[in-house]
RNA sequence: GGCGGCGUGGCCGAGUGGUUAGGCAGGGGCCUGCAAAGCCCCGUACUUGGGUUCGAAUCCCAACGCCGCCUCCA
């Protein structure tokens, strides 16, 4: 039984499937007009891991992440580059991709873009037209909220409190400053499409409920993204669905943001760090575990300092990989849990570390618990018990490759001269000549070698 | 103004009323020729003021500080 916050129940409640062993999820995707940031790049780890965790459990995860590849901002971005729009597109649709692949987020089960969806969403847009749901202004046709009786559930108010404060909008042809644009007429020069009521472009909230409902059908089981989105994307995507007749998303859920100082990173704020520049300067996991050791939905802070813990951190467990050879898991391809032999502690530490991810993404805990078995395995190869420490290792290994995160053994590739002094060294050693082994030691060092003993002699790595 | 969240040891960061979170950094020890790695031990934290309770970081009330959504935003 898996359990997750519900952002609609306010509570932890649980995952109740559609169809028993299947999840079927959306997860709002980049609109592609610039560099991903590490916002983008927190809430694709945390999906990214629950949609390895439920895999890891068994179920078939149907996962789909849109890209939105048409809107204003995509728009103004070719107007700056004196490019054109699909172009613009397809350039940061690439850059996102290198990103996702960087930071080893597995590519979705389906990847719609809103382009491609452009017919479905004229004909919606037709229907609440019909319905009078949806009206015309002199620039495009909006939703008129008031015709969605439990409109707010997502934002967690009445419509009325949420108009109190709403603020001024320059359109005061809009029946309500709530109500939102489905489709926006093409001033001249813009990308349009065909429309019976004029030519344009979709808005951002039909884009995603025409993809998610079209893929996904009625009922899927999860609808997820950062805490922003909540509302009122979210909350437009979902009054769209209820006024079409649909019944949407089961369960809601969000994550929470990447903070910069005591400011929420965001791109209106110009305060992002790009995805690209963090991990070209670190390693990628270690952005990686700095996510998985915060709950999925409180705001972290990423900076050089809880950067560079992570780093150590993740050093501790690349030296527990090295010490027991375990071979990397986790990658492009998801894993299985019924496909591994536990042995007995193995197992009851899969026990342990999946009753916390079952408890709505309990990754800190999970961690926590998987940095204990390090110790363990360490512990009781110290003291001679290399069955358990092999099983501990390997149950680590696996657990960590379940959340995406994959330990390194990696020996560098050594090359003729450090092999030589690494030679030397042992020869050194054997004849007790510390002051040579030493000096040798320090040439290593020189090279750029992390020098460590072990039984079988001098091992060098990179640090 | 409405709604929601947060305030934990040097730092990051979990904590479901009572027993060690965990990591990083630091100190001591074991091991080692010396190191490194590993193992063991250590600091004894919970914004403030009340209250409930045999007992609260954990529940209630208040205050202070901070953040988010209500507008494009992951």
């Amino acid at each position: 039984m898996i359990r997750l916050f519900d952002s609609v129940r306010g509570e932890i409640s649980e995952l109740q499937l559609r169809d028993a062993g299947e999840v079927s999820m959306y997860v709002c995707g980049p609109t592609v007009y610039d560099l991903p940031h590490l916002g983008h790049g927190r809430y694709t780890l945390i999906w990214d891991v629950a949609r390895r965790w439920f895999t890891f459990r068994g179920l078939e995860v149907r996962f789909v992440s849109n890209i939105t590849d048409i809107d204003d901002n995509i728009i103004s971005r070719a107007l700056r580059d004196h490019t054109s729009e699909p172009v613009v597109a397809a350039t940061y649709e690439q850059k996102w991709w290198e990103a996702m692949d960087l930071i080893g987020v597995a590519r979705p089960s389906q990847v719609p873009r809103a382009t491609q969806y452009v017919v479905q969403m004229v004909e919606l847009i037709s229907s609440f037209l019909d319905d009078g749901v949806g009206y015309a202004t002199s620039d495009g046709i909006y939703f008129d909220v008031s015709r969605v009786s439990d409109y707010g559930l997502l934002a967690g108010q009445p419509l009325d409190s949420l108009r109190a404060g709403a603020r001024v909008e320059a359109n005061d042809e809009k029946r309500s400053p709530l109500d939102f644009a489905l489709w926006k007429f093409a001033k001249p020069g813009e990308p349009s499409w065909p429309a019976p009521f004029g030519d344009g472009r979709p808005g951002w909230h039909t884009e995603c409920v025409v993809m998610s409902l079209g893929l996904l059908g009625d009922g899927f089981d999860l609808h997820v993204g950062g805490f922003d989105l909540k509302f009122p994307h979210h909350e437009n995507e979902r009054a769209q669905a209820v006024a079409a007749g649909h019944t949407f998303a089961r369960h809601w859920s969000h994550s929470g943001w990447v903070m910069v100082g005591s400011e929420k990173m965001s791109k209106s704020l110009g305060n992002f760090t790009s995805l690209t520049d963090l991990v070209e300067k670190t390693d990628p996991r270690a952005y990686r575990l700095l996510v998985l050791r915060s709950h999925y939905r409180s705001p972290i802070e990423v900076t050089p300092a809880t950067i560079g813990d992570a780093q150590r951190a993740l050093g501790r467990l690349d030296t527990l990989a090295r010490r027991f050879d375990l071979s990397a898991l986790a990658g492009p391809s998801l894993e299985v849990a019924s496909e591994f032999t536990w042995g007995e502690g193995g197992k009851a530490l899969f026990e342990k570390v999946g009753g916390f991810l079952d408890n709505d993404l309990d990754t800190p805990s999970a961690v926590a618990a998987l940095f204990e078995a390090v110790s363990g395995a360490n512990s009781a190869a110290d003291q001679g018990d290399d069955a358990l420490a092999q099983e501990l290792a390997r149950a680590v290994n696996a657990l960590f490759g379940a959340l995406g995160l994959a330990l390194l053994s990696t020996s560098h590739l050594v090359d003729e001269t450090s092999g030589t002094l690494v030679a030397e060294r042992d020869e050194a050693r054997s004849l007790k000549n510390w002051a040579e082994a030493d000096r040798l030691r320090g040439e290593l060092v020189a090279l750029g070698w992390v020098v460590e003993d072990s039984p079988s002699g001098t091992q060098i790595r990179r640090p």
